[in-house]
DNA sequence: TCCGCCGTGTACCATGTGGTACATTTATTA
DNA sequence: TAATAAATGTACCACATGGTACACGGCGGA
């Protein structure tokens, strides 16, 4: 009997465990090399388990991948939630300090993959795509507390993107940094044209 | 003698032209493909001709994507080059062209191809970073003749890649669009601030 | 006419890939 | 302890890739 109920729990907890911990290591190993497309042999060197263990635990590489990804975003999530932002600074200061973080030399693994990912969308890949949507979605949500314009801020959003493809090819985050802040200054300061024009408008 | 200088001569006239015939074959493979990545076998299927044929003519497949990539070069100088367009009008309009252009259907398959290439420039290769560069300048070159001011311009080339992305990603042409021209709007109306200034100034 | 060269097709190779068959070891547990 | 299931290593497979060896055939020149 207890073997019987046994065999229908597929999942026991520490093969639970072992799977969550093979992939963060998977994780690390794919911001390592900035790539999902890491061979399985080499990805199995990288994690220190044989190729063998690797597809027994998973399944197969899709899983791997589908695993690490969404490990990923669950970091980013908790990376960019907003109560890990102060609230009431300004859109520029913010911008800057995603900037920092994100041109920081040890997020270039994780950039490099997240641009990976970015790739596979573009390429068609349905989850990669939702991958963006929901990075896109965090961002827009986080933005939205310093600057309460959705187009406003989904410019700001694609703008930081090309500035990203720009950092990640010429290695200078600085063109990219001024490009963020001028943007940032000029939809402030429209912004509060529109608060001026609003408050005459409803005093008149 | 003849014989002699003919050996020589190691590109005979046809050959040449049948190189640079095969090579605009597979470019368009390329392009229809969206990505150098593409197989010999792949390659070969796609031009009409033998794998066999392909190394026979080229030597190996880095030649053939180096050509690919030169001529791609060449038609996007051609294309982009600055007498292509009206001179006197706004930096708004010309980028709405540009856009136009680059989000038209049957770019799609160029944009991708190029959008490989910048991946490629991102990953380290030189080659690649080449490409990115000089496809940079073209576009500075471009763009200063409607805003003399080099560091907006390459604000707006920032931007212009972001948006690409965007548009590649979710196949909508329009938010790219709106970014574009409110940044364009934005910064011609600084520039004439500026002239105004410095007209003052001179006065005074 | 014969020779030699170029163009071409076919079959092949070495390497790398994701994945598996089989055997063996290592717990678990009755 | 004996039986069973899980974990693991080794060797292997099928397939795709870039590239090559070899043979064949036609064409121009002596």
């Amino acid at each position: 009997m207890y073997h019987m109920v046994h065999g229908g729990d597929q999942v026991p907890k520490r093969a639970a465990t072992d799977l969550d911990g093979l992939t963060a290591s998977c994780l690390a190993a794919f911001v390592r090399s900035g790539t999902l497309d890491v061979s399985l042999d080499e990805l199995a060197r990288d994690v220190g388990i044989s190729k063998r263990m690797l597809v027994h635990y998973f399944g197969g590489r899709e899983a791997i991948e589908e695993r690490a990804v969404l490990l990923l975003e669950n970091r980013l999530r908790a990376q960019f939630a907003p109560e890990n932002f102060p609230p009431r600074i300004t859109l520029q200061k913010v911008v800057n300090a995603l900037w920092d973080r994100t041109t920081a030399p040890e997020s270039k693994g994780v950039l490099l993959l997240v641009m990976d990912v970015t790739r596979r969308a573009w390429n068609g890949s349905p989850r990669a795509q939702a991958f963006y949507q929901e990075q896109q979605r965090l961002w827009v949500e986080l933005l939205m507390r310093y600057l309460p314009a959705k187009n406003a801020v989904e410019d700001v959003l694609q703008s930081f993107q090309g500035a990203v493809l720009a950092y990640l090819i010429t290695g200078n985050p600085e063109p990219g940094r001024r490009m963020l802040n001028r943007l940032c200054a000029a939809l402030e300061s429209r912004q509060k044209l529109h608060k001026k024009k609003k408050r005459l408008h409803s005093r008149g």
